[in-house]
DNA sequence: TCAAAAGTGTTATCATTACACCCATGG
DNA sequence: CCATGGGTGTAATGATAACACTTTTGA
């Protein structure tokens, strides 16, 4: 290899936040429990260390797949750790990945470094190894920040699926403790125009909701022109 | 060192994307040529290895000063890259960092692995080392995304400054071609409530300016109870 | 008194909020 | 025929955009 040049490394992991969101009311999080030291039994993100030669998502993808059967998910880089005294065995860097997937479609089941795998009420997590609290925390917020200015959930409902449903999803990611208000939901959703109607719903006790489908196509298109409008007004603090 | 495990190491870099404002009109972007291979000569972000025991942020600050001279800036995280081809020396990951800063306040002098140090105007970049191409890209993008819902850029005027100066700052930031409404802009940036009036312009040939200073305290305030009101209003696609 | 830049009034339009109400279905 | 969600009307308020106008200064 030309150009070589040594110095002491530090060894690269990667920590997967997978957020699953069960029947679009509960939203859970993906743990291991560790089978091996340091932080031997206690909660865990599932990761672990990065081979040579292989990305950084790759190798993500691959830590959550073997320690908890976790596989085909869009995940999206959140932060990097690094302080020099985060994990006992030395100098650990750590690349964080998360995820938001539908709880039903991922069975979990441990193996490799992992005893034990659990999905965890947001809400109610224990105390984790390493500093993966701190990453945990910073992960939350940016599902909510991100989920209200991207259409990110709609991948977690059934293809067809009601505003309701919709509406549910949004409040249980957002963990707001009042309902939304629905005239003003739907006014916003479909004003947007990236949802299509689809069907109704049959066989309920009340009136037939509609269906709607996701529209990637529009929205695709809708984020393009969006972003001139934007380079156009200039500023808008949201604060 | 108890749980010591071993596994070959990717080396781990960190580099730097110093925006600096020239001027409150020119934006630019702080560039070193390498003094030695790979990539000799060629023009690249400052930048280098991790040392063992500090922090990634301060190995970003202390090789941006080891290079260019630059001390004394806000950084911020912006994205790791870690395509295991991205370095001919081998596997190198590297944890990206970027800032604003005002160019007149930070004099450079090339030192250590830089040959020279420029600003180089953020729409006439050359060719650059490695992937900084692509760093740099998204550093752009995320320094104009940022600086429309977070009030940067303050720190960048002289401590007491006219709404012309800020508008002129937020139009080069942003790249606009055409200015930005001059009432629209004061009305939204007043309304915020985060300036303070601190005195009138003196001997120009023109009606005097007002000057205002970043109420910082203000800020902070508004930023909580904006947050609040976001959690109740739920959802805001932005696209 | 003029050029140059600062600063203001005003209107039309659109988005957001809040609240009340009607509708369709199966049991 | 009623409980249960689904779905709509509307008015008050506030933000945004667009354009034209007035003010104050030094030279």
């Amino acid at each position: 290899m030309p150009y070589t040049y040594e110095y002491p490394r530090p060894s690269v992991t990667v920590d997967c936040v997978i957020f699953g969101l069960q029947e679009s009311t509960q939203l859970k999080v993906l743990l291991i429990q560790r089978a091996h030291e340091p932080f031997k039994d206690a909660w865990a993100l599932p990761g672990g260390f990065v081979d040579m030669d292989e990305d950084l998502e790759t190798a993500a993808l691959r830590e959550l797949e073997e320690e908890t059967g976790v596989r085909d998910v869009f995940i999206e880089q959140l932060y990097s750790f690094g302080q020099p005294t985060r994990d006992p065995r030395g100098r650990v860097i750590s690349i964080a990945y998360y995820a938001l997937v539908n709880l039903a479609q991922h069975p979990v089941k441990a193996a490799s470094d992992a005893k034990t795998v659990k999905w965890f009420d947001v809400n109610k997590l224990p105390p984790l190894a390493f500093d993966h609290n701190e990453i945990m925390e910073m992960a939350i917020n940016r599902l909510q920040a991100k989920v209200r200015y991207q259409p990110i959930g709609f991948e977690l409902l059934p293809e067809k699926f009601t505003l309701t449903q919709l509406q549910k999803l949004y409040e249980t990611i957002l963990g707001v403790e009042q309902p939304l208000n629905k005239r003003n939901f739907r006014t916003r959703i479909l004003d947007m125009g990236v949802l299509k109607e689809v069907g109704r719903q049959e066989g309920v006790a009340h009136r037939p909701a509609k269906l709607y489908s996701f529209d990637k196509d529009k929205y695709e298109e809708l984020a393009k022109s969006k972003y001139k409008d934007l380079i156009k007004r200039g500023v808008d603090f949201e604060i």
